[in-house]
DNA sequence: TTGATTTAAGGTTAATAATGGTTAAAGACA
DNA sequence: TGTCTTTAACCATTATTAACCTTAAATCAA
């Protein structure tokens, strides 16, 4: 399912340039030219994240953020602020959105800030965390799970059988518990194992292999399961 | 009134428990076990939620979800995928649901999901303190319940799952009164703990770790709990 | 009513039990 | 043979129990 992406631009031109630019990258993106009209949009449209220019005919767009904020508290909101905008009214806006990009931005940058919101609130559904292809995000790592390997940065690990079920366990369940007892059905679905210290072996080598993000961590829940959290 | 859901599942001993689950939360719960019979449902039960299993007897879980998106284009989907599901059928589903969970799952995630969707607001009561994406602030600590940390300016302290259980159940609940037995029940759910001294070894315990910050305490209510004070 | 005494609840610390972590070696499979 | 999985042995951490100590409320005597 693409991040679907609600962009709220009064200039069209741009806003065509930007749109397509984001389309060609698999989002799934509403443009909306006039402010008034977002809050209809929401209807029909429930996007993961939210692009506000700051600059439009109707409304201001902090004031339309902060009406977004109050509808849908979690929603991630970047703002776009065009340079001769002062910065009194940047440091007013502290409390709306999650970020800011200065006009003009690359898209490099946009695209890398939408990744980095939808990547940080852990909580939303699916492939927040990025699942796409099979292919999922987890902090700086990429786990194929077609090929079974586990990337970091240039470095690629071919990850066995019974390694890529277990992360795959983990990764769907990500931020949640997973009882050691779901586990282990799931993986070797047979009571007979329950005192085998084999589940344990195979955390100590994920553990391992996803050492270099510290903001990836398996958590212990003894007497209980696991938790595997990504920010 | 009830958020209503309309859970779609064939196999009817997991249906049971999952429905008694989500009523015990103050869902109104419509089961359907045919994917023949779920359109004709609609008729007079308009649900707020659909939760779909993939695999059903008559009819596809995904073309079902098509049919509902296409009636009720708004209407959120839940999809429940058997971990016998290939990738395939997940890349085919991308056009239908709103989300998808691989059973098994944990009613835990389940619920969060839901409300995640609906965008209800606080599954736990009692977080109108400064509690955000799972980051309580106590005093001068930082209590992180995903990681299960609990920071104090540079140092960092893991703590176990007993213990972060215990500081969130008094967090949940500061400067209000926590009955004794409320605990017990909630952590250890058994009323044969009820003459363990176990609550005071971890009482103590969190006194100890909380030491930095006096204005942060747990008083003791004599016969009735505990009130833990943040000012 | 006041202060001493009793008593039950909780505090503290150490010991024990249970569970999980780690590492290496043995077994299984291709 | 070489790779992956399982088993085993040992270690570390966490949870629970136990023993003993402290405190606050309740009771009782004056």
């Amino acid at each position: 399912m693409a991040t679907k992406v609600l962009y709220v631009e009064d200039e069209l031109f741009l806003g065509k340039i930007v749109q397509e630019s984001l389309e060609s990258r698999g989002f799934e993106v509403q443009m909306v030219g006039d402010g008034a009209e977002v809050l209809a949009v929401f209807e029909n449209f429930m996007p993961d994240i939210c692009l506000l220019d700051v600059m439009l005919p109707n409304r201001n767009g902090y004031e339309l953020g902060e009406d977004i904020r109050q509808r849908f508290p979690t929603l991630p909101i970047i703002f776009l602020t065009a340079k001769t905008q002062t910065e009194d009214v940047l440091k007013g806006f502290t409390s709306g959105g999650n970020d800011y990009i200065r006009k003009p931005f690359s898209m490099e940058e946009l695209i890398a800030r939408i990744h980095n919101l939808l990547n940080l609130s852990g909580q939303n559904p699916g492939e927040t965390g990025g699942e796409q292809n099979g292919i999922i995000h987890l902090g700086k790592y990429v786990f194929d799970l077609r090929k079974y390997e586990l990337r970091f940065q240039a470095q690629v690990r071919k990850l066995s059988h019974r390694e890529a079920e277990l992360l795959k366990i983990l990764a769907d369940h990500r931020n949640f518990t997973v009882e050691r007892k779901v586990i282990m059905l799931q993986i070797w679905g047979d009571d007979s194992f329950f005192n085998s210290r084999n589940l344990d072996v195979y955390i100590t080598r994920l553990r391992d292999y996803l050492r270099e993000d510290e903001r990836v961590q398996i958590i212990t829940l003894k007497g209980v399961g696991y938790q595997f959290i990504v920010d």
